[in-house]
DNA sequence: TTTCAAGCGTGATATGGGTCACATATACTC
DNA sequence: GAGTATATGTGACCCATATCACGCTTGAAA
């Protein structure tokens, strides 16, 4: 495991948690990290560990996964630029509920989480942040259970795109490349049904491949 | 609404959240709250309000749940004595995003948002406890996301006793009356599915109705 | 180039579990 | 105690999806 002690301010400052943070806390606060690349498919931190860090996602993409003992597995959220994981262990002592593994190369900012609980009592914004990030992924997680509960697989692969989509120049557009297996693995449907509601969907004209990426039309959100 | 403005700073101690807070701070807080009685039935907040309060339960039973536009709905969780609900609007501004019900009459603290961010401002043990808390809900919600993607109805089935039992003397029980109906809107169930394989494990001897409440078999574990 | 691993498309088949349609039961209100 | 809602058992039906079993593509490694 490569950890560079290397961090610069500057580099904190573009992770939002840290936005307008005064420059010698921030100072302060590069002085604990670390910087960790990792390559596609490394795993980072694994189900059943002991917390030991608090990461930051500076640039790439991982997946946030938990599996059964037959090895199937859920896909929980994609991280990318700007989040944070493992900061459930500064606040209490459970091992790590979920694995999280690079689906890209990634470059991630590790805090050891005995400094980063110092961080948070001298910074109450800081703190303010993490609570406001967890209470977002918590409605994330109960939108999806929601979805998973209620809504066929149609509705859900709807739902999952237009969440990933951007505006594009009046278009929604999902740009990020995600495979139909990990597609499939979010919404907890097979990979063969994931592959026929989407030619379904696209020879309904509601969904559209082009170079830009997923092209969305408005109506594919009443499914 | 009924709001009595007495609240002790000893009925606060009551809850874990606040329990080794210093008593003059406690007074403080206590300065701030308010006694809010519900009966069955009553709706305590509703999804999509705007957040108005943040709440802590005193005693009694409630269930936060969502429900889609044909009005089927998902139970996403149980409160009781000593839960917190509200506090994700004290770090955001997004609307409720789901609705609080009383499944029997249930006695609330209620303390304003704009005076509960100033307690945590002053608090950072309380701020740490509700970062537990909102993780812990975040943990509990990525295992009911786990079970409904992988699991069929006997396995929700049986995860959710088990979550719900309590040690008796040796044997896990389900102390807590619950509905079937609201059993299937936990796990995301129909009704007469829940029936049918609840009556089955009983007929296998996982499950003994007695006076005590629901005994669970050991074995019951490995559905 | 060959080769190996991952991802993908698609038909056939089986089935878990939702939905409908009742009859019963239990409880709460007046 | 009558009357009205709310929870429950149970059978029949059938449909949305998982699963299996292929063969085809693509891309990276060797």
């Amino acid at each position: 495991m490569t950890i560079k002690h290397t961090i610069s301010a500057t580099a904190l400052r573009t992770i939002p948690m840290f936005q307008g943070i005064e420059a010698d806390r921030l100072e302060l606060i590069a002085r604990c990290a670390g910087l960790r690349r990792v390559s596609r498919g490394t795993t980072v931190v694994q189900a059943g560990d002991l917390i030991d860090n608090v990461y930051f996602v500076l640039n790439g993409s991982l997946k946030v996964l938990v599996s059964d003992e037959d090895g199937r597995e859920v896909i929980l959220t994609m991280l990318g630029h700007g989040d944070v994981f493992g900061e459930m262990g500064v606040v209490d002592t459970e091992p790590r509920s979920a694995t999280v593994t690079a689906v890209a190369s990634s470059d991630l900012i590790v805090i050891a989480q005995a400094d980063f609980r110092k961080i948070l009592a001298d910074n109450f914004e800081i703190c303010l942040r993490i609570m406001c990030s967890l209470a977002n992924r918590l409605r994330a997680a109960d939108r999806k259970i929601e979805s998973l509960a209620l809504m066929d697989v149609y509705g859900r692969v709807a739902r999952l795109l237009l969440d990933m989509a951007e505006t594009r120049d009046g278009r929604s557009v999902v740009r990020r490349k995600i495979s139909k297996q990990d597609i499939a693995k979010m919404i907890g449907a097979s990979r063969e049904m994931v592959s026929r509601v989407m030619k379904d969907l696209q020879s309904r004209g509601l969904l559209e491949e082009t170079d830009e990426g997923l092209v969305l039309r408005d109506s594919i959100a009443s499914l």
